[in-house]
RNA sequence: GGGCCGCUAGCUCAACUGGCAGAGCGCCGUGCUGAUAACGCGGAGGUAGGUGGUUCGAGUCCACCGCGGCCCA
């Protein structure tokens, strides 16, 4: 027998008691054992960082997770759920800075020590695991957390290193620059994300134009020795990077001009570019970029080349602009990201002309020892005394400071380690080419792009809570080794690895009798967690079998942004290391934006609080609403009010469809076990809802085995509605009908079906509901231990087409009978209606719900005959007699099922209505008796019905 | 500055390969209802972001521009 069902349900609620079930019944390990042995699915969980609480767009990529987990164990896979954790990086360094008060390195290493340090920062992604666990349950995300991978243990930072050996091995290791925003007072370099929390509107600087005197004339110069007074004029806001300066870009295909400079010189600069003349210009040559390419030019200081290579000539660049300065761009290589990238392709010599402390190195004689921005006004003065400086003034910009100490950042080129991952271009397009992107125009375009633009990874960081990074060099020789596990260092499997410890490790050096000592950075955290596929096992030195089962990943999924991160580093790593990708089919999904379409930030106070959402409308609702409400890979306008409208038109019609058919099932005491009545001998409402329900199962499987989650949940949604608002709507009185015919049994039998499969249909997408309804449908079996329903052959095209064509008829009969003022419980004689007739099973339907006696079809527009006879005006009048009946039997709180005596007391047309239609009136209300009088006991009131007064009393029997 | 995505009713979103612009919410009117927190019927509400082009025909294809979002520089 079935639970009763509570017709006014929280969700909110329904979803605490089904997690505590779950908990108690070990659903989900269940859900595993049910399918241990049978083929995997592979999933890999992308690790969030854990020191910081789950937002609501964690929600998002969660339910995507788990709709795919749920249905393909549904399926009969094996779907491993392993939970992992991103605990490495400069977030976690971050918030213990904050904690601390502190920052930069040089408050961490002498201060606080890189020990005490780490060992806060190792704490603090313990901090918020437990939120993280139990805000998963609560949207009933199934995450294996016992057996999560952490990316800071002995054994992952192994898997990891053993990563970097291959690629060592393979030659890809190499040492280089890479330019950063740097903060010359805390010594550290900045990540994108703290830039952006420091710039900073009207900051002067100083704007400089300067000559550059040319060493030969360029070609087809009209006068010999022309060089001796002619200039390359350059713009930079930034005088401390010209002691550095190797060499003058230009753009090849731009229009530069050559004018008198005063009396006896000559200026050469982009012709759009003129108005930064001091005075109106006589132009005396005209030359595009390309003939400027190649021409040498005296340096402004013997300082920043090493003896080797050619520098201090002009090249060609594709990011030369003419928005502003001269259409040349200074190249100073160590101090811009364009600059470095340049001198690098052209074979450029260069080095660094100021320390990591932003002061002159002691062999830029001139200003040694000055810190950049002291220098600034020093070296103006030097070029205007030897002539060089063409103009000098103050502008105001948008410029980077640090979020710490508000010191001026400036660019600047640090030792650093690299991937060589262009080397590998080609694979790794090809590899994300046989990728299934969804949604699909990732694949070539933000992905696409990106691999297209492909750089060298920079894989070091230089801080403190990290992956060491396992190179060991010799002091005496410079020999260089990579390290892949402890047992090479000598030390015990469960050593940790971190710095300091680490640091202090030394080496022999094989080639000579020096010392090798492992190189001061840590590793970009993106590489740890693109290792997770193998160092999540450990691989190689165990769980290779693991490994080797569940590699690649049939699917993953992660918001937009995770295309330059997690998408990349699995990608490289696994094409680098396996020549494949890591995963094969991948789901990428917009950002959660408030109503208005903008980002949620604190700053902004738009944020929506997930327990918000769980308490009000549940987790199924707020799932429910990332699966239908956009197209995957769009943005989420979410808020309350999309919220609201998720439960209200989805949630609360199924529920009561389901709480309709529990009521009247313990009323009747319907047994499901009984045999089925032929489907083809089940009324025509009955065959149209299977066969629609035929076609969703198999809508929502082809849409779920796509990976699109989008059309099967609106196209559940809208099979509800047909459920809920026609074939319930339609089949009422065959469940209330006091007689148990073969027609009832049928209908509950449809009704049970089709619940149950929706139930199960549903289970991926909103766990909690679909389990409370297959639960109590099924003695308490959990929908997620079921085998994912098949079609069953219920197809009936013909009984569709008949029934869409039925209820447009019903709509054009509704409509005349509003445009005619005839209200629908006033029965008429006829109706008269274009088209084929129909079947005389589905005429019947459209009659009762056009409340007319005789429907015709093939007439050449809808006719309703209006004239209401005494005899359809009495047996309207006892209809509205039942409403009332009915209305007052509500008001009075009886069970459906009471039978009741009722009284009345009225005059005219209305007791002779009540008097011929005794028997309908009685059996529509389930009156036993229906007599004449008031009386006191029975609890009534004065009513108006079509203008007549009537009381009406009731009374239970 | 570059790349990708989006722009359809007041709001949220549909419309297979080019073929008569739709649904839900909200609003107004009206009807129905012993499953319903609902529902039905009708109405108001659209220069499809803009401008050109291709085509017998463009929301759909092409070009350019504008606005919004994300990513990169």
């Amino acid at each position: 027998m079935f639970e009763k069902v509570d017709q006014k349900v929280s969700f909110p609620e329904l979803e605490k008691q089904l997690m505590a079930r779950w908990k108690e019944e070990g659903t989900f390990q269940k859900s595993l054992d049910m399918r241990a042995g049978k083929p995997r699915f592979v999933f890999y969980e992308g690790p969030p960082t854990a020191n910081g609480k789950p937002a609501t767009h964690h929600i998002l990529a969660r339910a995507f997770k788990d709709l795919f987990g749920r249905y393909k164990t549904m399926k009969g896979f094996y779907v491993e759920r392993k939970a992992g954790w991103d605990t490495h990086g400069l977030p976690v360094e971050i918030e213990i800075e904050k904690k601390l008060k502190i920052s930069g390195k040089f408050e961490i290493e002498n201060e606080i020590g890189i020990e005490r340090f780490n060992e806060l920062c190792r704490a603090s992604v313990h901090e918020y695991v437990s939120d993280w666990v139990a805000f998963s349950e609560r949207m009933g995300f199934w995450l294996d957390y016992d057996n999560a991978y952490w990316t800071l243990t002995p054994e992952y930072i192994q898997s990891v290193w053993w990563a970097l050996s291959e690629m060592w091995k393979q030659g890809l290791v190499y040492k280089g620059f890479r330019v950063a925003p740097y903060c010359s007072r805390c010594a550290t370099p900045l990540s994108s994300h703290e830039l952006a929390q420091g710039y900073r509107d009207n900051v002067p600087d100083p704007s400089v134009f300067v000559r550059f005197r040319l060493k030969n004339d360029p070609p087809g110069a009209r006068r010999a020795h022309d060089f001796e007074r002619t200039s390359i004029l350059a713009w930079t806001t930034t005088p401390w990077t010209l002691p550095g300066n190797v060499a003058l870009a230009v753009d090849n295909d731009v229009d530069y001009i050559k004018v008198k400079d005063g009396d006896d010189g000559f200026l050469i600069l982009a012709e759009a570019r003129l108005e930064v003349l001091n005075e109106s210009p006589e132009v005396v040559e005209r030359m595009k970029g390309s003939d400027l390419v190649g021409l040498d030019y005296e340096p402004l200081f013997p300082y920043s080349v090493p003896s080797e290579g050619r520098a201090h000539y002009v090249v060609d660049a594709d990011f030369v602009s003419t928005a502003e300065g001269t259409g040349v761009v200074h190249t100073s290589a160590l101090y811009g990201v364009d600059d470095l990238k340049l001198c690098q392709e052209k074979g450029i010599p260069f080095r660094h002309t100021v320390g990591l402390d932003g002061k002159f190195l002691p062999y830029v004689e001139k200003f040694a020892g000055l810190h950049v921005k002291e220098a600034d006004p020093v070296i103006l003065d030097d070029l205007r005394a030897r002539g060089l400086l063409y103009r000098s003034e103050t502008i105001l910009h948008t410029y980077p400071e640090c979020w710490r100490c508000r010191t001026p950042l400036i660019y600047y080129a640090l030792d650093s380690w690299y991937v060589r991952t262009t080397e590998r271009k080609d694979e790794l397009i090809a590899n994300n080419a046989a990728t299934n992107w969804v949604p699909a125009h990732i694949k070539t375009g933000r992905m696409g792009d990106w691999l297209e633009n492909n750089v060298d990874w920079a894989i070091s960081r230089s801080r403190y809570w990290g992956t060491p990074l396992p190179f060991w060099v010799c002091d005496k020789c410079d020999e260089q080794r990579c390290v892949s596990s402890s047992a090479e260092l000598g030390l015990k499997e469960d050593t940790d690895l971190h710095r300091p410890f680490i640091d202090s490790v030394t080496l022999p050096c094989s080639k000579c009798d020096g010392v090798m000592r492992r190189v001061p950075e840590v590793l970009d955290a993106w590489f740890d967690s693109g290792s997770m596929p193998f160092a999540q096992r450990g691989h190689p030195r165990r769980g290779t079998k693991e490994f080797e089962e569940a590699f690649p990943a049939d699917f993953i999924s992660e918001a937009m942004d995770q295309t330059r991160g997690w998408f990349y580093s699995l990608l490289a790593i696994s094409t680098l290391l396996f020549k494949q990708n890591a995963y094969r089919n991948v789901i990428c999904l917009g950002l959660v934006v408030d109503p208005k379409g903008k980002k949620q930030s604190k700053s902004r106070g738009n944020v929506l609080d997930p327990n918000f959402l769980f308490d009000n409308f549940g987790s199924d609702a707020v799932r429910w609403y990332f699966y239908t409400a956009a197209p995957v890979g769009e943005n989420y306008r979410t808020g309350a009010d999309t919220l609201r409208e998720t439960v209200q038109q989805f949630f609360i019609p199924l529920w009561n469809c389901y709480s309709f058919f529990v009521t009247y099932a313990r009323l009747d005491g319907f047994d499901p076990s009984k045999p089925a009545v032929p489907v083809a001998e089940r009324h025509v409402l009955d065959r149209w809802l299977l066969s629609k329900l035929s076609g969703l199962v198999e809508t929502v499987t082809e849409g779920l085995d796509s990976y699109d989650a989008n059309e099967p949940s609106r196209r559940i949604h809208r099979f509800v509605d047909d459920l809920s608002n026609w074939y319930i709507r339609r089949s009422r009185r065959r469940f209330w009908k006091s007689q148990s015919d073969s027609d009832k049994l049928a209908a509950y039998q449809t009704l049970y079906e089709t619940l149950r499969t929706v139930s199960q249909l549903m289970a991926p997408f909103a766990p909690f509901t679909s389990d409370a309804i297959y639960r109590n449908l099924s003695n308490d079996e959990s929908v997620h231990l079921t085998d994912f329903p098949d079609a069953a052959p219920h197809h009936d095209a013909e009984v569709e087409a008949d029934m869409a064509r039925a209820r447009q008829a019903v709509e054009a009969g509704l409509s005349a009978r509003d445009g005619a003022r005839l209200k629908v419980r006033q029965p008429l004689a006829s109706i008269a209606l274009p088209g084929e007739t129909l079947p005389e099973d589905i005429a019947a339907i459209v009659r009762e719900e056009l409340n007319v006696k005789s429907l015709v079809f093939g007439a050449p527009e809808v006719k309703l005959d209006t004239e209401i006879t005494e005899d359809l005006k009495l047996e309207g009048l006892a209809r509205e007699v039942v409403r009332a009946i009915q209305d007052r039997r509500k008001k009075l709180g009886f069970n459906v099922e009471d039978r009741i005596d009722a009284r009345y007391e009225a005059d005219g047309m209305l007791v002779r209505a009540i008097e011929r239609h005794a028997g309908y009136i009685k059996n529509e209300t389930l009156s036993v008796s229906l007599d004449k009088g008031r009386a006191e006991d029975f609890d009534g009131e004065q009513l108006m019905i079509e203008g007549e007064q009537i009381w009406i009393g009731l009374k239970r029997n």
